[in-house]
DNA sequence: CTGAAAGCGCTTACAG
DNA sequence: CTGAAAGCGCTTACAG
């Protein structure tokens, strides 16, 4: 039976050799005779003996801890892009200690601080701005941090998002081709890189198109906003035929307003969101939406930060991965496009 | 400017006073004389001084890291538990490191290895059995464990849980009460002690009432297992015309056939959930369902584990905590009873 | 209250 | 390949 804590020192006694020679058998790389690995694993195993993480951090420098910070979680895209994020992560021998951070931007700064307390040798944050001071701190401290699902304005960091602008302009496009002559956005948070970029490309379509908004407002990524936003805009004499809505997250309060004054999405007016999330594809929503890949995100960002880390060369990146429309029953198809 | 890492070494020369005296003034309750801590905190200040959570833990035998292991995120209940969980640990100084597992007994297994190599003060384990070898082996190496939101057979391990077996008694008796006669029940999965609770409840309270369910079947808490399940209930010549299913996350599934086969949840058959998670309030389906509290259901579960790790005392402890039936229209209410 | 010193459990030059 | 030794950044008795 193992006992409550084993150290190198022990299993070298065990052994028979250095207690160097324990920590090499243990250190991927580093040199030992067969001989030495094959007494080493015997008394390792027998003591139940495994390398103290914390220990080797402090003298390594690198903890093989990521800091995530993380908000929003009511919206089904962070768990879903949490899991993936930690189960990556995990394939790579890294771990995730988790900040549950305000969504504000000031929320985070005081964060910033526990984080690097704990020696992460990365951090990823999603769904949360950083001060380009925050930034700033976190370079000087030699800790790599990649911005998920969120750009920044100014240098310092790297992120991925998915390809936002273009998104926004896809879906214009489709709502124009889809024959819809009052189309509104509730747009994601504007103080948010996503919403004004999705909103930016669907502006752009629309003007391309020689189209103006029915409407554009801002849903905050808020549920209730949005859902106050969409009650505003029903009840006027004319409504919006079309709404394209900043996040699934809105959309699906979006479509409930609508029900609740007994219009039918996809036939009195067509629903479109952003993300895709599981929630999208079940029977009470079926919403049109636009896809943005998780996966591919998750693996960008996964590469981003253990490449900064791991070469210390590699430079900050700003990778943007394209997202596909994905068409259901919330809004009109234009004729000739396939489901 | 702060400089990469700054060491209380330093911050010792600053102030001019010993490497000691700086450590007793970051720690609690370590006595030092107000021109000492004054002298420190200035120089700490002037250096971007913060203590190392590492070096501390390695001494102190505390990392004040809380490994968390959860699965199953899909299911709303979760990144809402997650998040409270980890809003009351950063609260109390303490951080939550990520554990993905499997949903398997064995997969989790594997992690404890991993969880212990990180020196995790303590554990939660959210959506996942364990092997009371695992619980033996935690215990151990002194490492206080807590099942969240599982139960478990045999001593160990303290854990918190609703009260299942209450629970799935009310939701009977809600459908009994509503004058239901052919009562089905999709069922948690069996594998696990919250599935198998709220089923005997169930069952216990059918008996009483000298009724027989229509048929009792595992959803394994799965969406697609629950909806071929309801597909199945729903094509006999008779079908039941209440449902209680084992888990929100299941009843959307299950009010999804319903309204593909047109049939409308609440009026042609009622359908009861477990948990209450954000969504079953939503719109869309408006699911009258047992509330599992998940805020005090958190709380007990923290106390529990730093009481385990701050005093070293405490006993293990089992918390049951009660939940309500919320009604809303997804099923038919009993002629009295009010929303 | 305060400093010098030992020690937490490792990794990593440094010699051999 | 291998051992002795230094050192990672702290906390904590131990004297004073």
């Amino acid at each position: 039976m193992a006992k409550e804590k084993v150290t190198s020192a022990e299993v070298a006694a065990l052994a028979g050799v250095s207690q160097s020679a324990v920590s090499r058998v243990f250190t991927p790389g580093a040199s030992a005779s067969a001989k030495t690995v094959e007494k080493v694993r015997k008394a390792a195993e027998q003591l139940g003996y495994r390398p103290n993480v914390l220990a080797r951090a402090m003298v390594s420098g690198r903890s093989r801890i990521i800091g995530l910070v993380v908000a929003y979680l009511e919206n089904q895209f962070y768990p879903v892009a949490l899991e993936m994020l930690s189960n990556a992560l995990q394939k790579r021998g890294y771990h995730i200690l988790i900040f549950t951070a305000p969504n504000s931007t000031d929320g985070v700064d005081g964060l910033l601080e526990e984080l690097m307390d704990y020696q992460v040798d990365g951090i990823i944050a999603a769904s949360v701005s950083m001060s380009s001071d925050l930034a700033a701190r976190a370079q000087r401290a030699g800790i790599p941090v990649v911005l998920f699902n969120r750009g920044q304005d100014g240098p310092g960091l790297s992120h991925v998002t998915s390809a936002n602008v273009e998104g926004g302009r896809k879906v214009a496009e489709f709502l124009i081709a889809g024959g819809h002559e009052r189309i509104a956005h509730i747009a994601g948070w504007q103080g948010s890189s996503t919403g004004r970029d999705r909103q930016a490309g669907f502006l752009a379509a629309m003007r391309a198109a020689g189209k103006r908004p029915f409407a554009t407002v801002d849903g905050m990524y808020s549920r209730e906003v949005a859902a106050a936003c969409a009650r505003q805009l029903l009840q006027g004499g004319t409504r919006p035929d079309a709404i394209f809505v900043g996040n699934d997250h809105m959309a699906f309060a979006v479509m409930d307003v609508i029900r609740d004054q007994g219009l039918v999405p996809g036939q009195d007016i067509s629903v479109v969101g952003y993300d895709d999330v599981p929630l999208a594809s079940w029977g009470a929503y079926r919403l049109t939406t636009l896809r943005q890949p998780v996966n591919r995100m998750v693996e960008a960002a996964v590469d981003l930060v253990l490449r900064q880390i791991e070469e210390r060369d590699a430079a900050q990146d700003h990778i943007e991965i394209e997202g596909e429309l994905i068409l259901r029953s919330s809004a009109r198809i234009p004729e000739g496009w396939t489901k």
